[in-house]
DNA sequence: AACGCGACCTGCGAGC
DNA sequence: TGCTCGCAGGTCGCGT
């Protein structure tokens, strides 16, 4: 499932197919991938047709492509419903992807069949070497696609990372807190507005309004790599301890990653839900009953727990995580 | 206001 | 064999 280093592995393998071309078709094959675009597959369709992608841009697990419209910039700057402004080609308007549980954008050749699960068919304007569809595949359609006015960031600083930085961000991602491998990140903010929250560590850590990125894996593995219990008191919590489950969560990301980079040169927009990262990498999730490997490697034999926590599940060593006696440490 | 839970989805594996 | 059920999880919206 894509979290943050998916995502960024996306945006990365995208950036190279899509930016400088335009969209010169649109096909919407379920609507549902498109439930969030509030006007309907209609206008998303017509607006999007003839858009140029600027860029691709992410925060946390949210993706969007900045676009300029390509006729009001030929017409010398006249600005249509949703498109351009009338500084010609500037854009305050973008497309928005979230991949959801089980979404990828792939570019594909126009001879390629319909993936089972093809939500949605962008044409792009040729270009030497390149496929010309970026497809929108979803299985279980929690993702989606959708078009959302660029507003100025909160902080001044640029919305998310991109090839060309700008101080706007997808109105739909303003909500979104920076990510851990956001430049802009700042411990100091996160720190304060994690000790005026009352709950625990990992509820925090999956709140995306307070750092964005981190999903239940990635949670878990940090929390596991911080040797810190998911109920940690947040308005409790050490600077020190605050450091050190921010650091691992950045560790176990940058090194998802690595490790999802591997196939850049692939035709294919790789977001492979399970990068070869996880089936070698994972240290807590996914591994009831197995042994903690830091534990083994100190003679210890203590047997990954799993509890049923926010709907989903929390993996910890019982061992080197102790759950916290009334929340205090 | 901040927190927390249910709904949204589909495929898969376990259990009967 | 074929059915049902539970589980997986990111985000939004609503209830508390």
């Amino acid at each position: 499932m894509p979290e943050l280093p998916e995502v960024e592995v996306v945006r990365r393998g995208l950036v190279s197919w899509v930016r400088g071309r335009t969209i010169t078709g649109v096909e919407v094959l379920d609507p549902r991938s498109v439930r969030r675009h509030a006007l309907g597959p209609a206008d998303f369709i017509g607006n999007l047709q003839g858009a140029r992608v600027l860029d691709v841009v992410r925060r946390g697990k949210f993706l969007w492509l900045p676009l300029a419209d390509a006729s009001a910039e030929a017409s010398g700057g006249a600005s249509t419903a949703g498109g351009a402004d009338a500084s010609g080609g500037a854009a305050n308007v973008a497309l928005m992807a979230h991949l959801g549980m089980s979404g990828q954008l792939l570019m594909q050749d126009a001879e390629v069949p319909d993936e089972k699960h093809l939500k949605i068919r962008l044409r792009l304007s040729p270009a030497a070497g390149m496929p010309e569809q970026l497809r929108f595949v979803d299985q279980r359609i929690f993702g989606g696609l959708f078009l959302t006015s660029l507003i100025p960031t909160a902080d001044g600083g640029p919305g998310g990372l991109a090839e060309t930085p700008l101080p706007l961000i997808a109105e739909e991602a303003s909500h979104i807190a920076r990510d851990p491998l956001d430049p802009h990140f700042s411990f100091d903010l996160f720190y304060r507005r994690l000790r005026a929250r009352r709950t625990g560590l990992k509820r925090a850590l999956l709140d995306q309004g307070l750092v964005s990125g981190i999903g239940n894996i990635y949670a878990d593995e940090a929390l596991w790599l911080a040797k810190l219990h998911y109920a940690r008191a947040t308005d409790r919590m050490r600077r020190a301890d605050a450091e050190r489950v921010l650091d691992a969560a950045r560790q176990v990301m940058t090194d998802a990653l690595a490790a999802g980079g591997t196939s850049f040169d692939s035709l294919y927009v790789n977001v492979n839900g399970s990068s070869g990262y996880f089936e070698r990498s994972l240290n807590a999730y996914g591994r009831e009953g197995q042994e903690c490997r830091r534990c083994a490697a100190n003679g210890i034999v203590s047997l990954i727990k799993r509890e049923q926590f926010m709907n989903r599940s929390a993996h910890t060593c019982p061992v080197c995580q102790p759950r916290p006696r009334n929340g205090r440490w």
